[in-house]
DNA sequence: CACCTGAATTAGTTTGACCTAAATAATTTA
DNA sequence: TAAATTATTTAGGTCAAACTAATTCAGGTG
């Protein structure tokens, strides 16, 4: 059986869910994803058939170990693509999450690994270069956060 | 009328192949992408109700403005994401490939702008860290590229 | 020029992922 | 606890994107 893009997002979600809220609920997940509770459905029984959570109808929701690896392998390529995103390339949290959100799906177990150790050796061998950087090309956002105008 | 990523990676292929072989086939489109010509005729048939390609059955295949423009806007962020795998991430060229073919659909102008911005930066301002970086991470490649054997 | 082959197309299905409207279950509250 | 509200589920679509099998067309060759 093939896991889709769309039940990994499924499972990750379910997962920050069971983090966050501790319980999983249809109309969590419909929020979060965008879509309205019966696609929701949907998705649980297709992922319940494929053993990746433990689903009946009316009753609690719980990943199973299948399901929560599978969750949790995503979640950390969503952190770390997050990390690259914001602190490398100095996007906007917003933007950067839009982003990392549809990467990870697809992203190479190689080019994740390699992202994150980037990103350490630049943090540690040329912290200055990097804050620079970001110094030149985040002006609008530092802008916008200035809660204080400047008189 | 909304553009599908899937159209967007039709109207790329077009467009290389308009490029590398001067004519665009259902067959090499086809192969390209590995569906079945039936596919791609309805693919040619949708692009071309939403006025991206000129298609008559039989005939061949041409792309509008319309399409050109966001088959060349595709191409570039291809382009760019490659050289930032690549190049400063050192991530093989067939993986990079990969991805670069999926976030290119996905991507933020601002980010993939960024990424350019980026990688030029680095190779301007700290030209020799990133071949360190390089050089540490990359020796699986190197390996098997040795052509002869050191003995 | 008729035939053959390969390319392109049509017809008819399938699957994933969504939707709305309506029904049912669970929970809250008067 | 009965009624009202909210959450979840079912039923019955739609749409994009693929597929196979069968058909039609176009170009090259005997």
């Amino acid at each position: 059986m093939e896991i889709t893009k769309r039940e990994e997002e499924y499972l990750e979600t379910m997962y920050m869910l069971q983090k966050n809220k501790g319980v999983i609920r249809v109309k969590d997940i419909s929020k979060k994803l965008g879509v309205r509770p019966p696609s929701v459905v949907d998705a649980l029984k297709k992922l319940s058939e494929k053993g990746l959570i433990n689903y009946e109808k009316y009753d609690r929701i719980l990943l199973t170990e299948k399901g929560l690896e599978i969750a949790k392998e995503t979640y950390q390529k969503h952190v770390l693509l997050m990390k690259f995103f914001t602190e490398i390339l100095g996007i906007p949290p917003e933007i950067a999450e839009e982003d990392a959100c549809q990467f990870e799906h697809y992203v190479h177990e190689i080019t994740a690994e390699r992202m994150k150790e980037f990103a350490h050796y630049i943090q540690e061998h040329c912290p200055y270069v990097l804050k620079q950087f970001l110094k030149e090309h985040v002006e609008k956002e530092g802008a916008k956060a200035q809660k204080t105008p400047p008189k």
